[in-house]
DNA sequence: CGACCATTTGATATGGATCAAGCGATGTGG
DNA sequence: CCACATCGCTTGATCCATATCAAATGGTCG
């Protein structure tokens, strides 16, 4: 049932995660010059589900959101990513979510094989392709658990999730709207709004505007995460 | 309470080549040999979340769970492993569930740093543990979107997830309790209960014992699962 | 300014949780 | 072999969190 078409190895040495700053460095500069920028308008598609899996993209600015479309019309987001983040890479030969640029957004485009190649000969690349999917799995297994909690623990998980992008920001600024937010938690949109609402009610954060999120008490919010 | 005494060992040098379809009949012989099985009584502890993921395993008879306590007492299952399945291999150094036998079972327990290295020689065998974990963010994506849904379509997933083990078999025999499949589909019992009766009344399943299924329509199930 | 879209808020409905009781199978000791 | 305790499961009654339906508000851009 799976056909594998292109060579690569992925030696695994050593350590695989904590790498130092200096060895991911040089995957991401080396990967910085393998594939054209490409801009994508908000909401323009940048793979489908089921597509093969020919590229694997970097966000350069803007951000992206992967989802699934049920057959009734009901829409999962698997994840959100922002500038730095690296996207489109799987395991297997195809790509299991489809993806959207929320925003008006440029995205490095990379061959998937070119990649492969380098990281054939340099196994700090491969180490680090690696860890990448070692990190997708644990984003997916978080996600499992956090489905299964209430509004509240779900609204502020996602806000953590985002505020751990700039750990030591205050200030939570969202490229994506309510529905998309409510798609990847599996709410409404009401509840989203709702549940935010509370949480300013409380004091716990502050929305000086929709999409502009200020943690007044990020212990609260851990202590729902729990 | 069953407490297994592991000695750890540093690990793994070598590479995971990856590629080229060929049958995984080579790799099921070799890892065969590759370990003792041991027995596991009920509700023994196989490994713990966060413990060094030393060994991998793979089920010979009864089954397995996989899951994570949240702090307020609450548990996910991950997965359910019957015979023949392999779990316990991460992409990182730790583990990141813990895992339990559901019955008595014998389980053969393999030291990964043998797999590796292994791994490094045959890329056939890296192959296979490279579609493996390809699988395994498979499963857990599908979670992610059992989850989202009604109470109907979690249980009919289930099932179908159940019967895919024998796909030509109308009977399906589990070895979990209904606990089990609450914390699985993020459900109580008293839903999963309610939920397989509706079933049965919907003669879309039969339910001779509690813990036997027969599927009596399997595309009104399958029509849920969209 | 006016049209449009995103967001918030309100009122009500409902699916699943919770609380509670009953039932059936399995095992144990008398 | 039966009486009884235990455990897993089902079923019933009620409650509550979130969905749904509906309307108002606000922000953005022509």
């Amino acid at each position: 049932m799976q056909t594998q078409t292109i060579t690569y190895r992925t030696p695994v040495t050593g350590s695989v995660p904590g790498m130092s700053q200096a060895e991911s460095c040089s995957f991401e500069t080396q990967i910085d010059m393998m594939g054209p920028a490409i801009p994508f308008t908000r909401n323009g598609e940048i793979y489908g589900e089921g597509e093969r899996a020919e590229y694997l993209y970097k966000v350069l600015s803007g951000s992206v959101r992967t989802y699934k479309l049920l057959t009734d019309g009901r829409r999962q987001i698997g994840g959100f990513y922002l500038p730095g983040d690296i996207f489109g890479l799987e395991v297997g030969d195809d790509h299991t979510f489809s993806a959207e640029a929320i925003v008006d957004s440029k995205i490095l485009v990379i061959k998937r094989s070119a990649v492969m190649a380098l990281a054939a000969r340099d196994a700090e690349i491969a180490s680090e392709l690696w860890s990448m999917t070692a990190r997708e799995l644990q984003r997916m297994q978080d996600h499992i658990v956090l489905l299964v909690k209430t509004a509240r623990e779900r609204v502020a998980g996602f806000l953590l999730e985002m505020a751990s992008l700039q750990p030591l920001a205050t200030e939570i600024n969202l490229p994506m709207c309510r529905q998309d937010i409510a798609d990847y938690l599996g709410l409404t949109i009401e509840t989203v709004s709702r549940t935010l609402s509370q949480l300013e009610n409380s004091e716990t954060i502050a929305l000086p505007k929709s999409r502009q999120i200020l943690l007044r008490n990020r212990g609260a919010l851990s202590q729902l995460n729990c």
